[in-house]
DNA sequence: GTACGTGCAAACTATTTGCCTATTT
DNA sequence: AAATAGGCAAATAGTTTGCACGTAC
């Protein structure tokens, strides 16, 4: 549960200062699902918390850089999307319309690619694996129309 | 085996008329394994095969839209990379250094996917999935250095 | 006080578009 | 001849950077 002091923790776990804007930024992350740059930009601004766009990339930067953030590009979409990052090795499905983003449990791609490695002869060094589709609020709301 | 009418016939089959430049491009990525608009307009300059980079683009749009050409983006790059279609659901295997790009059988996400369905309530419309890593050629070289 | 963070404007990169000409069918 | 494609330059979108000032530690 986020208590009020878990970004400042996290923040200085991370060897990052603990500045209004990180804070307003990790806040805003846990929050929504994911979030463009942009769209970051645009929510701190409705709520009074008005600063540059190019803090916010910077701090986003810094943050991934941590390993608290993480970053993807959702299909047929030009820019990238921000989500806080959960430990450990995960994948998550995510809702094409509202950008909702819910982890999974397990991945079933470790051990196809470890078959691979060895029919291929690459070394492995990683993979990307997202699933998307409709939450089922946006099917409702996609049933209104 | 690549025919020197087969790219051609691919466009004619796509109901796109059949160019100079789309021909050299079909014909590229039939040899190299993916490459940036870029790269593209930079390789076919030095085969003497000059034109402008939004032909490129554009060439590459159109070629998506009928299916024979499909882009990805390779992590911590900023542009696309173009490849060859190849018919059905398939995912790649992908060398982080040379960009060599193997087709696989098989797609382990499916059963996954369908599984996820069921418990989120989610409608699944897709996936991505690939999988990186060093090709033996690149392994080798990398170990000359 | 020092190191790091922020704001603004300008730069940059990848990609797209407008408009007019050229080529394909 | 009609429809589609190409060339060039300019526009756009997203993101990054330089530099002077501000803030956290």
């Amino acid at each position: 549960m986020p208590c009020e002091n878990c970004q400042a923790d996290l923040l200085r776990r991370a060897g990052l200062k603990v500045t209004r804007q990180r804070m307003a930024i990790l806040e805003l992350l846990q929050e929504e699902e994911s979030l463009t740059a942009d769209q970051i930009f645009m929510a701190l601004r409705e709520k009074g918390q008005e600063f540059g766009l190019s803090t916010v990339y910077r701090a986003l930067a810094s943050l991934e850089e941590k390993g608290l953030v993480s970053r993807t590009e959702l299909p047929g979409s030009s820019s990238q999307c921000f989500f806080l990052k959960s430990g450990g090795h995960r994948h998550h499905l995510i809702c094409i319309r509202c950008r909702k983003r819910v982890l999974l449990d397990g991945c079933p791609v470790e051990a196809f690619a470890e078959e691979i490695a060895g029919r291929s002869g690459f070394v492995i060094t990683g993979h990307s694996l997202e699933i998307f589709g409709l939450c089922p609020a946006c099917q409702q709301e996609d049933a209104h129309v």
